[in-house]
DNA sequence: CTAAGAAAACCGACTGGTCGGTATAGTGAC
DNA sequence: GTCACTATACCGACCAGTCGGTTTTCTTAG
């Protein structure tokens, strides 16, 4: 197992690489090709363009995500949890793609922009099968959005208390002792 | 009273506006002196280059964020709500310059980082003489963050359900519950 | 009040450099 | 021969920053 990923894969890992780290401004042709070590004819030769790439770690996020919403699906009770403390690791392939693709959102991209709400609308879903109360749902979404936010603010650096993992389990028992 | 904006300010207001709405990338020197309704000559001759335009932006967001924290230092009793809901916000000034500071802290611009991180600090120490318990400090914080990283994803279009008032309303009232 | 000069504010063409994209000749594995 | 590239060169668009020059505003002497 574990078959080496194919130049398209690294292409797309080292597009969202620098998306992560250096923002959209530094996601040049070049640089891409060069951290996936391929030279830029290799690029083209399999995205003919820019956007071909970002369409691709579009796909891509499409699909973790809808991995992400069938591990919540299939077990509920601890669905929410889930959700929060997952927001944490910055390192897994669904947060780093989030992350990225949130960068190309900001950069007035309507198409990240609409994927992004997507997502949100499938976790918000899922979340409402596992919690069945709206404003907890919300509640819950934001945590994590603040969590993700505040991670993706440092890009890979040290992570500030409001995201030590610790804390964030402190917080987690703080909010299920809401009663609704 | 009511002194129409100088110049310099204008400037400032088209770097943040187009930060906001459009992104960094989108932030060009040309694109800058136009919304300001000046040309790319009057531009440079008020900031010599585009990172004295930044760092005027962030002596702008440094002075807000004082007022704010000075607001809330005031009545401790309504600062945790207050910081909440104020990130609702978007159009307020400090709201509009905290975003437009965050895209460029997105583009690996270190003084951004830096000066977002100390801002929180203070928010930290205001909410922590404000409620005196630092978990639940944390999780007023990661919910104006979600907030507030909700409404900045959409730029300046429909805001989605999680920053409706009326559910942040619902929201903080089920926080009120929380016992610690 | 005004004329004149100085300073501040501003204009826009230009330069050097970067980026996305295209093109093309060549290489090694199968 | 085809696939999966490498290496290099090039183009047009765009971008930050420069510079010579112009207009507006302020200051002050008469």
């Amino acid at each position: 197992m574990a078959t080496p990923p194919t130049t398209a894969q690294r292409l797309i890992d080292a597009y969202e690489d620098i998306l992560l780290t250096d923002g959209e401004r530094a996601a040049t042709l070049d640089a891409i090709a060069l951290r996936a070590g391929v030279s830029k004819g290799g690029l083209t030769y399999h995205f003919r363009s820019k956007d071909e790439l970002a369409a691709a770690l579009f796909d891509r996020l499409r699909l973790l995500v809808a991995e992400d919403v069938a591990i919540m699906r299939a077990d509920p009770a601890t669905a929410a949890t889930y959700y929060v403390t997952s927001s944490l690791d910055v390192r897994s392939p669904l947060e780093r793609c989030n992350v990225a693709v949130t960068r190309l959102a900001q950069g007035s991209h309507p198409e990240a922009n609409e994927l992004l709400a997507q997502c949100r609308t499938l976790w918000f879903e899922v979340l409402m099968e596992a919690m069945g109360h709206e404003d907890m749902v919300h509640l819950v979404m934001l945590l994590g959005d603040g969590i993700y936010f505040n991670a993706s603010l440092t890009g890979t650096g040290a992570l500030p208390a409001e995201t030590d993992p610790a804390t964030i389990d402190r917080i987690i028992a703080l909010v299920r002792t809401i009663r609704y």
